[in-house]
DNA sequence: CTGCCTGCTCTTGTATACAAGTAGACTTGT
DNA sequence: ACAAGTCTACTTGTATACAAGAGCAGGCAG
């Protein structure tokens, strides 16, 4: 439900394209967008791009200027703990509706997961991927569709910041372990207990990145 | 921040127009909207028509089909569970930041907000616009801008519903009495606790909706 | 030298024309 | 009568042409 599927139509294409640029910061933060140009570079005319831009406008993958401009919104270390925040809120609940619904199945499921995450520990490069993993199988399980379009949202606006949330050998070994807590609440049916340790789990990951980037300097050096 | 100041332009109008129609349930759920109709009705050109269309798609209160049609989304009572359950997360996390960052002054603003309610706890018309306004008043002192947006985006959607899920005088009662509970811990800086009863507080209300609804039939009748 | 005014260029916003694909109705054959 | 195929009307998606407004440069006056 959260990603409709992609009709063939230019304007998804560009879409897809101007938000890949975006979040691999291919086009810089604070870069505005000339339509003519964009269309040009992109073999498109200016209408479809239009409906890309706007589309991504209205997810804050862009920023309209009072003026009328468009630009690339500037990174801000405000904004990222923001965003891990209301993550973990998002989560937490998910957690937490995870547990009421989970089948013996579900559990089975979680388990194999946490499993294959453990093994993989040591490779920075899956850290992410893998905690992203279980979160989808929690998602799924917990079945609400809005938490999870959301958290879909929110996520996306996280990649921006991904260069500079640099992930540690201590800090992976920090959320395994956490998964593993989680992923015993979960089974043994203690809801309050699962949405704590979900909140508390992506909160402490707030605070390693924020720590992380005022080790390493601000965003937007 | 969430609402950007409406630059007057034609697309903007027609989008604030549409979105009326369709949380006042003018545009009725599962209506199919035809782009030069409409655009004839507007007294617009298709361009940007389609641009408010597009917008509304993107924040869910219009749906495309695969096909290519574009309709109004129909009215489910799972959805409305799920709208109030992120709802639920995203006051509780406001709840716990403003916790944190309240000062002396926010507390007093608030216990105004409240005693006010009080005063107007017999009017139904005004019970929503109560709550909402300790809420924004929270959401302030909370200074999540992310929790914000999505909250509006979540209550827009919680609009089209309105008409379903009708206050009765105990409800509004109740609801006075977590949000006296609510200040206080907010008051007494317990973030933890504060988070807490925002959360049971949206959820009761989630669930006497239910019960309303059930009671006076499925919500597409 | 500085401040203001004027004109130009380039931007975005809107309208319209065109193309392609789809759904539906009608006809035709069995 | 029913099924299948075809044609038509209308839909959405795209391109382009046009208009209005903002920003900027350059010149002119004080």
């Amino acid at each position: 439900m959260p990603e409709q599927i992609a009709r063939n139509t230019g304007a998804h294409v560009v879409y897809a394209e101007l938000k890949r640029r975006i979040l691999t910061l291919e086009l810089k933060p604070g870069e505005r967008i000339y339509e003519p140009a964009m269309a040009a570079e992109l073999q498109i005319s200016r209408t479809p791009l239009r409906e890309a831009i706007r589309r991504l406008i209205s997810e804050s993958l862009l920023e309209q200027q009072p003026t009328g401009g468009v630009l690339v919104p500037d990174l801000d270390e405000v904004v990222i703990s923001e965003l891990y925040e209301v993550r973990a809120a998002l989560e937490s609940l998910m957690a937490r509706n995870a547990c009421l619904k989970a089948t013996a199945a579900d559990i089975e499921a979680l388990e194999r997961i946490l499993a294959r995450n453990a093994a993989l520990v040591e490779f920075a490069d899956d850290a992410m991927q893998q905690g992203m993993a279980l979160h989808a199988q929690i998602a799924g399980i917990a079945g609400n569709s809005w938490a999870h379009r959301v958290h879909s949202q929110v996520s996306s606006q996280m990649e921006r910041y991904r260069h500079f949330t640099n992930s540690t050998q201590d800090r992976r070994d920090a959320a395994l372990a956490q998964h593993r807590i989680l992923v015993a609440a979960v089974a043994a049916g203690n809801p309050d207990e699962a949405a704590a340790i979900a909140f508390e789990h992506v909160i402490a990951a707030r605070d390693a990145s924020l720590r992380a980037i005022t080790r390493n300097g601000p965003v937007t050096p």
